[in-house]
Formats: C-alpha cells, structure tokens, sequence
DNA sequence: TACTTGACTACACGATCGTGTAGTAGTTTG
DNA sequence: CAAACTACTACACGATCGTGTAGTCAAGTA
C-alpha cells in the first residue's frame, strides 16, 4: 500500500476503519464509536460524513466492491492469475473481502450482486476453457462458493494446518490444495449418477 | 421431526429460540428478549435456565455440535451417505449448521472443534479411498470448508440459480453441481506445477 | 471586513441492551 | 402441615446503542 494512513483525509480512514471492524465482528458487533474511535475521529464526524450507520453501510459496499474489481483487474492483467486462483486471499483483497462476506450474510444487495458477478466470471470461464458441466450455470455457482470458502474459514482452516494461512507461506499451502481439489477426480461419472438416482 | 413444538420444555424451546435467531441474525444481532419471545416466554426464564447470554450460547454450541453429530451418525448409518455428501444442506441439519457457522465466525471453540473433526473424518476418508495429495492435511481442511461453503451463501447461490437452494429441488441441483467440481479435473498436474513456481 | 460553508467536537436524547432483584404459583419433601 | 425447591414473571438498574442539536474553528468569498 502506498498510502500512508495519516495522509489519508479524515472521511477515507473513517471508510477504512468501518470496513475493518464490519468485517472483522460483524455489522451489529461494531458500533459508531468503536469506528470513530479507530479512526481517530468523533462519533459526530461519522454522521457528518455518512448521515446514519445504514449509509455508512451502504456506502462501504461500493467502495469495498469498486477496490474489489479494481484489484483482480490489476492481478489479471499482470496475467500471474487465473479463474481459480484464490484472490480470495490476497493481502490487498483481505480486508475487503472480509467485509463483503460479512455484508453478504447481512444481506446486502451490493455484496450479493458483486457474487453474481463473480458467478458469471466463472461461467464464461468454464466456456472459454472448454469445461462442460450439465448445469453450467449450477456448477458456477458452485465454484464462486468454492472460492470464498477457504475465506470465510480462514481461522479454522489455519487451526486445521497449525499455520496461519493470511501469511505468505499459509496462503501458499491451502492454494495448491485447493488446485489438487480441482486436479484429482474424487468421483467417477457413475458414481454421481448412481447417487442422483437414490436422491428422493 | 416427530416432536410437536409445543410439547417441548420451555427450556428446550428457549435453546431451540437461540439457535435459531443467532443463526439467522449473528450472536450480537439476536437479543435475550427476542429470544425469550420467540420462545414464547418471559426474557427473565432465559436467565434463570442458562445464567447469561455468554452461557447460552455455549449451551447452544454444545447442543448444535451433539445434533450434528447425532443426525450424521444416523445419516450415514443409511448407508445413503458418502464423506462428500451435503450433508449441510439436510433439512434437519439446516438451523444447526447456520448457527455453528455464526458461532464459528464469532470465534467459538466448540464449533471450531467441530470443523477440526470434520477436517480429520475428511482425512480418513480420502486414505481409505485411496486418494493420495501431497499435501493430506491440507487438502482435506480445503475439502471441509467446501462443504460449508454453498452453505453459507445459500442466498446468494440461490439468487445465481434463481432458485432457493434450501428447497429439496434445489438442494439436489446445486448438490449434483457440487459433485460435478468433484468429478471434472480443471487443472492438470502440470497446470499446478507452474502454478506453484509462479507464486512467490 | 462580514458572511458563508464545510470539517469537526461536545453533549444530551430516548431506546434497547444484558443483567440484577424480588416475588408468585405449584410441586416436592421432611 | 410447613419448609424447600423449581419454574416462572415483573420490574428496575446502569451501560451502550444510534441519533439529534448546538456550537467551534478555519478557509473561502463578496
């Protein structure tokens, strides 16, 4: 990052805070003052820049989903990524994605149209790449879940390993098990067919 | 579920209220007195049975983790169930497992101590299946969290689908989806390879 | 200089939170 | 029969919540 944080101007660290501590203990686990206080500012200030904690809100979703398409188009484009790779853990992506989770459990309209998005990425890239899935549109889904996973348990999966999977060498580790994931066939075609028949 | 609602102890009802509300609303989103509503008794008797909102959700992460296990057992007693079914998105399994993921979220020991189980039952299955990545431990936490995963973002897949996922249609769609990741090789070991030199 | 404007703070408001206390009704127990 | 215990409610407490109001201060502008 080469933004210093006392250079940014009083309403960006206010935005910044709020997307921490959302993301970090949730919409309702983080109050104005808390982020006020992150920020280094009074709890009026927020208000003066945001009106009420719902517009903060709303007003962390685009700014979380704008730097979101902003940071995969610069690791696209350096062209070191590919559909699956886990951006997911990215440390520029982290906090954000953090937020945007959380946001989408609270059901914001934002976050969940950002996933939409990420569904349909993942869509045209099975098409592009020749994979044929009978339910495209399902097994994209699917797969933009998938990516965000290892995320959303990140404190799990690294108490699972014995290793913080948000630094480097974690990070590096559970992304090439998730590529064996996607490597090694866990079922034969009959299998899954076998299973659709016992299904209900 | 052979047990009516109202034949249940009051404590049972609160605990039942709890798993429910935390689950849909997030630990800090759910208040005693919505519980104890919800419940259908006063807000003071949730405090009488189970001490503090802390204690609580402890009694609720306890219960949830012995349900879970509980219906698992049962489940795969059938002889209807591989290691990779969806288990997560069974009807009975549903409230339980929003709530664990909530209070996994908040940083609850018990649920974590779930997922770890969950991790290791992944771990034997994969060696009992003869499926042998290079990394174990890690492939199997990735494995875990997939599980979970079109689970938390029920709402969103369900929006992607256009189709609610918790509906038993639904839920075999994206089920059958899910196998497909898990029968379709994206990547080739090759693929992985040069990935893993890339990476830092 | 006088006026406006925007960034910012201090403080008080009603509501709601988790919790504490006191007490009632019904059953059990000696 | 009296004492004890359990399930349960009503109500009040201090703290904290989001929000509202009033005002300070500095910079720009006519």
């Amino acid at each position: 990052m080469d933004r210093a944080v006392e250079d940014l101007t009083a309403r960006a660290r206010i935005r910044d805070a709020a997307v921490r501590l959302f993301g970090e203990r949730g919409i309702e686990g983080a109050s104005i003052r808390d982020i006020a206080a992150e920020a280094g500012v009074s709890s009026g200030l927020v208000r003066h820049h945001f009106g009420s904690k719902e517009a903060l809100r709303e007003a962390c979703d685009q700014y979380a989903k704008e730097r979101m398409l902003q940071i995969g188009a610069e690791l696209t484009k350096d062209g070191n990524l590919t559909g699956l790779d886990p951006l997911t853990l990215h440390p520029l992506a982290f906090p954000l994605q953090l937020y945007l989770v959380r946001s989408m459990m609270d059901g914001s309209e934002t976050a969940t149209a950002l996933f939409l998005e990420g569904v349909e990425a993942v869509e045209e890239w099975t098409t592009s790449f020749g994979i044929n899935p009978k339910d495209r549109r399902g097994y994209a889904a699917a797969l933009a879940a998938i990516k965000l996973s290892v995320f959303v348990f990140r404190d799990q999966v690294s108490k699972a390993l014995g290793e913080d999977i948000t630094t480097p060498a974690g990070y590096n580790r559970i992304g090439q098990a998730l590529m064996e994931v996607f490597t090694i066939p866990l079922l034969t075609q009959e299998q899954v067919d076998h299973m659709r028949k016992q299904e209900k």
